[in-house]
DNA sequence: AATGAATGAGACTTCATTCAT
DNA sequence: AATGAATGAAGTCTCATTCAT
């Protein structure tokens, strides 16, 4: 199992050492997380886990962009039901919020990181954020636009403050524990509709 | 080395420590902000920081807190002009951003915080939110309201919604180092004007 | 045992470390001279020693300086023997020698240090050379030419001179291993007596 | 990846090894020096320099016997005019001090070595001293007594003794950084000139 | 001949906390 | 009320070396 290893088995043993952070964290927070815990979790000596990883920054940022990652690939997944665009942004977000709350040590750390290399992802402000979300919400507040009737005038806009304003929502949801299903689903609910209202009249 | 304190006195090194502890977040951050720090900016000894705070996490507690109450003390502060209610919204978010960035290590430090003894003074959920800030916009809402010719149903909410915009609006600012006087004063006014906005046509 | 310590146990304590750090040297050599071993040798915690020293650095500072400290009192003991002061110089040279050379381990870490706080007492070239032995040769070197004929045009260059060869001289002794006490006096001799028949002649 | 290398192949490598040593040492210094970094340096796998050398020792040696090579190549190349012995002795060591000085890490890693390999090369004491340098200087010194009518007892002592005051001249210029070309020359210059003017009166 | 993943010891350093005085 | 010496665990990181391939 030495030399020349198989590309496989590298990436096996990248997966290990990331697993076995997710792990910690999971288990013990962001605090926990320690180059010796991982190597200690992984069975593997610390200067392994140093072979993987330049130093711990980076270790760590592989850690946080694998949660955004997850949580991304959640909230993209097709919705069971169609539905019009404007209800499929409720579902989407109310989805969003559960998701990052879910796995809300990672939420926190990937949006409020401003390492670049997460940055870039992660960004609103940038123009075209196609990746980040903000992208898919465009294109539905555009089909909404279309199909029911609103008239908006600067897309890219509204869906930064509408997504903002869920954003803050998130964070706060977190701080003050407010995690039932209830209360995200009621929240993002009126946010939405609250939006969409001005949008509808705003013609 | 003496007897007897006076209260004042001991007020005084509650105050000096928090003073150099803050001295040392400041120009350091909060991860420079250890016992041993505090104790030697403060000219003091180890020990007598044990005799003022029980642990460490009460010490960043009451620093976190401090910094909080400076943050609010700046915000509530009346404005130059007298100016519609509106306005005044707009102003004083303006404001509130402005100080929330220019004291960011404090300002993440708090608003996230999920201490009880903090979300007790930084909540926005709970209901009598008098002290937070959401108190103060409700009445700016309500005389908007009737100066202005708005009709609000749940000023309540709406003010919750306004609120959690600036809130998310003002962390991916500091996150993306998007600082600039013109990105803070841009975006808080679309985001107000938006929402009034959408209060206005909604009678 | 604990608190504000009188200050001798504190003067104890840096003695302990400063002399398990010496044994250290003494036995393994100054590649081994760790916090951790002095720590151990100590019988102390690794804190400890960081209590009494800032970093690694300062550490062995002190093992270096306290080396030269011992080495420079022992060439500064009285002779036995009164003699002529040529004599004295040829002695005071084959006693340096010696000693430097039974603690070659600091007489090299010492005398090839460019550290500033270290060079400032071994510096031959800075001009008022009182303390590091140069000042006392020239007395000697000018005891010298009253009292046995010499004429000598510069006395400060010529005892730099004669030093900068026993130097020379010490350095390829350690480093060739070429450490017996044969070699040592007819070395030195020979040295100092080429150099002073140069200056009987140069009247 | 190769089969059956020709001895260039090898001598090629091993070249390439200790030119990126040296490059190491150069820009970072003996610390510096290690396998990983001579491997990376060299655009290598550590496994390669295990091929080459033993183990770090080895290696070490090699870079520092490769040193001095340049350093006596540089003082042996011929002067640019003809002068007199005593004329030539001067120029040589002032080039030998500057030289030495230029390539201070080297200078003091080999002239401080007692490693039997390298004391090999630099012994002053050993009889047959010829390809030391000392060889050279016993030649020069013996033209002189010729050409210039001094009288000389004993040629190859005092070839040392002049040679250990210019050895302990360059480690001490090291050692106090009076590096500059001024200090070379005037010290080398009145070290060589008292020497000689000795020598010229003990006829 | 060459690779490079893995090891594991050991280096320095910082820190919250305790407790005898 | 105040001190500060002492602890000891934990942290990050580097390095020479080995060995299966």
């Amino acid at each position: 199992m030495r030399k020349k290893m198989k590309p496989d088995t590298i990436k096996q043993n990248e997966m290990k050492l990331l697993i076995a952070a997710k792990a910690i964290v999971e288990s013990t927070g962001f605090e926990a997380l320690s180059i010796r815990a991982v190597a200690q979790q992984a069975d593997v000596s610390i200067g392994t886990v140093y072979h993987y990883y330049d130093n711990k920054e980076s270790l760590v940022e592989a850690v946080v962009l694998s949660g955004y990652q997850s949580l991304m690939w959640e909230v993209k997944q097709p919705l069971v039901n169609e539905v019009a665009p404007s209800e499929e942004i409720i579902e989407r977000f109310i989805r969003y919020v559960k998701t990052a709350i879910s796995q809300k040590k990672y939420y926190q750390k990937v949006m409020l990181n401003p390492s670049p290399a997460i940055v870039k992802h992660t960004s609103i402000f940038k123009e075209n954020a196609i990746g980040s979300g903000i992208g898919s919400l465009e294109v539905l507040l555009q089909k909404a636009s279309y199909q029911e009737g609103f008239t908006i005038q600067d897309i890219g806009t509204q869906a930064r403050i509408l997504w903002l304003t869920i954003y803050g929502l998130t964070l706060r949801l977190i701080t003050e524990k407010k995690t039932t299903d209830e209360d995200i689903v009621d929240w993002v609910t009126v946010i939405c509709e609250t939006h969409f209202y001005k949008l509808k009249r705003s013609e």
